[in-house]
DNA sequence: CCAAAAGTAAACCATTTGGTCAAAACATTT
DNA sequence: AAATGTTTTGACCAAATGGTTTACTTTTGG
């Protein structure tokens, strides 16, 4: 203990990224301590002398992930570019972002669906309102003709569903289109490529 | 029991409902079975009364939101119309339907998640492959010059993206928007309306 | 080198939770 | 109206599961 910075020991980081798979996975009922203490393999009472309880542990694991992506969002609409080029590099980015995380929207939404009122505080902070700036922009682009006539909302879920929904929808989409291996890294790959021309070309005037 | 054909008593419907609404919202291991009892107003017992185990209970609930939004993704692509009628009426159709049952793509995607290979068989009877006429139609309208080129498969994802993301991300978009009330149902009802068009401009040539 | 602190393991505990059972209430048939 | 079958109830049970305690080992610091 003589840093300064208290730095988790090895098992608890252990304990945290294990956690953090099954509950991404399983969700918070779905998941078993026996289970993220077999996947980190140690004793499951490791899990209570780092982490109190399931319960704990889990707000950690959830609150994280809601760091990981919910600001994520509101920066990258934020940036000082162009709108073309915020739009392009918001789909790229993102889906990057979401690519190395792919468990976390699922799990964010099943859990907010379960209980919207948990964190909501945390989360509003996060990205709360913090896109109207980003609104305007459009708002003002559509005067201005250079961008289709739509309600700027549509606009911003359309491409927050065209980014994310591949994620979320991955086993359905690999039944439908009879994927497996590593057929549909190729496919999110190959968006990630084509997916910001398509997303201009289908708001611009 | 004089009927032919078996019809459920009420109270097993009442069950059934209740059992559906708290899977939904819940998940498996989420759900309670005297949450469920409650909910439709009858003694726990009587769960195990008409319908076995939980588990039982779980696999009629989960089958049922199946059939009621993966084949019907099948039968509006294979429409006997024109492509961009048939795209059209897919769009405004699809938001019809998770609308009348807007918690179930949720559900479904969380447990496919936490167990991809329950029901496996059964959703692949009712979706596997069965959109290829629909890719090839595609596929042949890009090389007539109709349509944008792009594979069909992004299409295809970008259709069904555009329309169901919004209901499983509610939550957030909900929180971003700061819509409250009927704030988001007036949304969708907008969606709906303008998608179509949307769409159909995004993937022109 | 030793004592105190931190880490680990195993056994154990308490509660939750899905599930059973027998008896009571209700309905149906003869 | 007795008998038979069906539905409902309440008490009860066993397994699963989160959590605790205790004892042992390892590490740390003076």
């Amino acid at each position: 203990m003589s840093d300064l910075l208290e730095q988790p020991s090895q098992t608890e980081q252990k304990i945290f990224e294990a956690a953090r798979h099954v509950f991404h996975r399983k969700g918070l009922e779905g998941a078993r301590m026996q289970e993220i203490a077999d996947n980190a393999n140690i004793h499951k009472s490791m899990l209570h002398y780092y982490y109190r309880s399931k319960e704990a542990l889990f707000q950690k694991v959830y609150q994280l992930s809601i760091m990981k992506v919910m600001p994520e969002i509101v920066n990258l609409l934020n940036e000082e570019v162009s709108l073309e080029l915020k739009i392009r590099k918001f789909v790229v980015k993102y889906i990057e972002t979401i690519q190395a995380n792919p468990d976390i929207p699922l799990f964010i939404l099943h859990e907010l669906n379960k209980d919207p009122n948990r964190f909501k505080q945390f989360i509003m902070g996060q990205v709360g309102k913090k896109v109207e700036p980003f609104l305007e922009e459009l708002r003002q682009a559509a005067k201005e003709g250079r961008v289709v006539d739509m309600p700027p909302e549509q606009i911003l879920v359309n491409i927050l569903s065209l980014t994310v929904f591949p994620f979320i929808g991955r086993p359905v989409i690999q039944m439908i289109l009879g994927y497996e291996g590593k057929d549909f890294d190729q496919f999110i790959e190959e968006r990630r490529l084509l997916l910001p021309d398509y997303v201009i070309n289908s708001i611009s005037k």
